[in-house]
DNA sequence: ATAATATTAGAACCTATGTTCTTAATTTAA
DNA sequence: TTAAATTAAGAACATAGGTTCTAATATTAT
């Protein structure tokens, strides 16, 4: 795809500007009035390249009838993510299952989609209490986590610990076996857990943390 | 504010169908044909009616001359906030001048505008080394940083050490007259910093903290 | 230098499209 | 029922605005 020219980035920029502001494209006179074009057919020349360079869409006899792909315009750039419940010291870890995934939101978080890969295997929580300070995250913190069995060595991950009957959230690494893992806090002040690989369920690695302040 | 006719409840919707379906509003014509009126009067004549009710703005003698105000669809739900650099520990942190500003985001970020009251004084600052981690922040985190000499006790700030020629970040708390300042990190184990209140420019607030998992 | 390609100019043409006026039919208010 | 709004029709008008043609000038490639 061919490079544009100076005067069609600026035939493009403007287009895009006015047709946030006006809510409807501009007229080939308006675009020459603005890029100091002094002919229409020079618009017209300049639009069809735009059009080849698949900038924009044109429709023939249509006045104003232009159509900016720019696909990040298009593309939606928000997803919206379900925020399930509360972490708190010690309490088990709300992990959705079928049923809570589409019942049980409390809210939804409107996110970027570069936050997030897969849409439907991240939920929201948020974080009540500093229990997990330990790792980096605040009281008030909004944790975003995929719901995948698939954690490398040192992902941060909600594990369930079959034994005790509880969930932490912890950074997780595997012996040179996998047969055990060790649970390791960000902290150094406190212990990392041990134990074996088959007495954790990975829930979900954490993929975000959010924390919004005054 | 009038109820709308059903006529005229068809023509907004079609308004709003043709609009995103083409990226350019219908004509008076247009919207005749599809909303089976047959006459241009007619139409136009319901399309002061919307835009007396606050419905859409219409720029006379402009064809096509039609903007949908539905405030859901106008808000933007995304704000683009420039990425302007780096902080690294002890260096100074980059604090956007009026030449800055415009020249020299690295990139510019995504976010949901709900984490972002006034778009224009917001910059986003990525955070290299683990120098903040006393603030619970760390290393590849990015934080976003409102531009304000606004702050209260407590909150989380950019400030400038005049007498040191260094920027940390740190939470402020003033003394009682206002005139000393303390500088807590949010690390106990690390010490507070105090100076005088006319030691210190306080550059920003941080607003959030933003931490992209694998 | 010469040819090919990209860009600019201006004007004329034509129709797509907003505007306006008059009249009539409906609906609502009194 | 009668009067007052509201809504609908149709036609004529004026112009905003897309198209097209010819020709000239820059740019780039050979």
């Amino acid at each position: 795809m061919k490079k544009l020219s100076e005067k069609q980035k600026k035939v493009l920029e403007f287009l895009t500007n006015y047709t946030d502001a006006r809510g409807y494209p501009p007229s080939i006179r308006d675009i020459a009035a603005a890029c100091k074009i002094s002919s229409t057919s020079v618009v017209d020349y300049n639009l069809k390249v735009l059009e080849n360079g698949g900038y924009i869409r044109r429709d023939p006899e249509v006045s104003r009838g232009i159509e900016i792909i720019e696909s990040s315009r298009r593309r939606e750039k928000v997803a919206e993510i379900p925020l399930l419940g509360y972490v708190a010291a010690g309490e088990p870890i709300p992990v959705p299952q079928a049923d809570t995934w589409t019942s049980t939101p409390l809210e939804m978080i409107v996110l970027p989609d570069n936050m997030v890969t897969d849409k439907k295997a991240v939920y929201a929580l948020k974080v009540k209490g500093t229990s997990m300070i330990d790792a980096l995250i605040d009281d008030g913190d909004t944790i975003l986590v995929r719901q995948t069995q698939e954690v490398r060595n040192g992902d941060m991950a909600v594990v369930w610990l079959k034994k005790e009957m509880e969930s932490t959230l912890k950074r997780i690494y595997f012996s040179k076996t996998r047969k055990k893992v060790r649970l390791q806090p960000a902290n150094r002040y406190m212990e990392p857990i041990y134990t074996e690989l088959n007495n954790i369920d990975v829930q979900g690695k954490v993929v975000a943390v959010i924390r919004l302040l005054g």
